[in-house]
DNA sequence: CAAGTATTCAATAGATATATTGAATACTTG
DNA sequence: CAAGTATTCAATATATCTATTGAATACTTG
């Protein structure tokens, strides 16, 4: 092979796995898979795709080493690939709000709009953890706890936020945390939970974050 | 902005990120400005680019916030924005090259062809350097090298590698390196030279992996 | 094996990306 | 200011991507 031939290989393949990333359906639907796997039915439900749009899309991120999948029964259950794509994946979400200004505003004007901007790193909640007593609270699903959580969290799913409120102490510090710096869940609970008069932050990442940075 | 709107916004602008990453020959683009700054004439040369459609992926590459422009006299110098995006690039390539099986065979049987594949790692080359008394070879053009090398390098482009050749000792181990991990030019300075008896390997990444390593 | 369900396939129309061409702009230098 | 040069712009044809639709497949369960 040529060098030309052999660049052109590369940045071809290169190239490639980029635009399978370049979607933003299919980056929700990574964010998704990030928390554990899902089949199409579930991914479907917490998207606006359709059934048929999600399989095609699926199929994209299958066909580029993105995720793969997993037959039970009537059901395909599809999961990120590995662990260093989900890294490599939280870098860019990393770099992109960090150093694309349009992004960043965004992100920090839904954080205002729900008394939010005052998020905890992963970092700030390891020492918290230690040296404090605060509650951390994951605000996922109950399953996409239940396929692992930061250690020593209460589930505590935005559908049962209401009911089980007045079990939580006021003078307890919460944390809420949900799948990411982009997920809404965590920034509604420290809505809801402020103006309740609770003493509450929302963590900057989520439980993937975590996961990756916990794994050595 | 409701939750959906905002997550939209995010993905939308996370996609065009990867959108405008998505293509071979910016790619090949990002690779040289990762040299250092560089006309338009300078990326036409070293790409089968026309001027015309160089300008346009470089405008593509600028309003993605991932090079900038400088203006001096009738020359514009495009750079890569910051550090930040060069680390993240480097993280794509990596990815590739060791999880994607058609980009690691591809690499392979490139490094085989030329006597290659024995490639030193930077973590390697450090103590080489330390405890041997190696000859570190930068084979990229002398203006990329003016812009920055490995400390200890020297200088010997590929066209005045013949020339040079006379003065390397064979008792010394030489290590090539050029612009990255799919740079073809140390792979041809280590055919060459292993040709002509010398003792001779190439360095696994390039000078801009290096650069990130050593920031700090 | 019939009915039901989850998923995928195939075809298509509309949207977006790309390379090419020739012209326009902006700047420098004499 | 005229001529030359580097770069960009604008228009366009081709290729690729995407969502939608309706049907096909594969599997389970009764």
């Amino acid at each position: 092979m040529k060098g030309r031939e052999f660049k052109d290989a590369m940045y071809d393949g290169l190239a490639k796995l980029l635009k399978a990333l370049s979607n933003p359906y299919r980056l929700e639907i990574i964010e998704m898979l990030s928390q554990g796997e899902k089949s199409v039915e579930g991914i479907v439900q917490t998207t606006t795709l359709t059934f048929a749009n999600a399989s095609q899309h699926l199929q994209v991120l299958k066909n580029n080493n993105i995720v793969k999948a997993r037959k039970e029964k009537q059901y395909v259950f599809y999961s990120i690939i590995n662990d260093e794509f989900l890294s490599l994946y939280q870098h860019v979400i990393k770099y992109a709000v960090q150093e694309i200004a349009e992004l960043e505003k965004t992100l920090n004007r839904q954080r205002e709009d729900n008394n939010a901007s005052n998020a905890v790193s992963l970092d700030e909640l390891e020492t918290m953890l230690q040296n404090k007593d605060v509650l951390l609270m994951d605000v996922r699903p109950a399953f996409e706890f239940e396929f692992g959580h930061i250690t020593g969290a209460m589930s505590v799913p935005m559908n049962e936020m209401m009911s089980k409120l007045k079990s939580f102490s006021k003078d307890k510090e919460i944390i809420a945390y949900c799948r990411g710096p982009f997920c809404v869940l965590a920034d509604e609970a420290v809505r809801i939970l402020s103006e309740q008069g609770y003493s509450i932050r929302r963590l900057d990442e989520g439980y993937p974050e975590w996961k990756i940075k916990n794994l050595n």
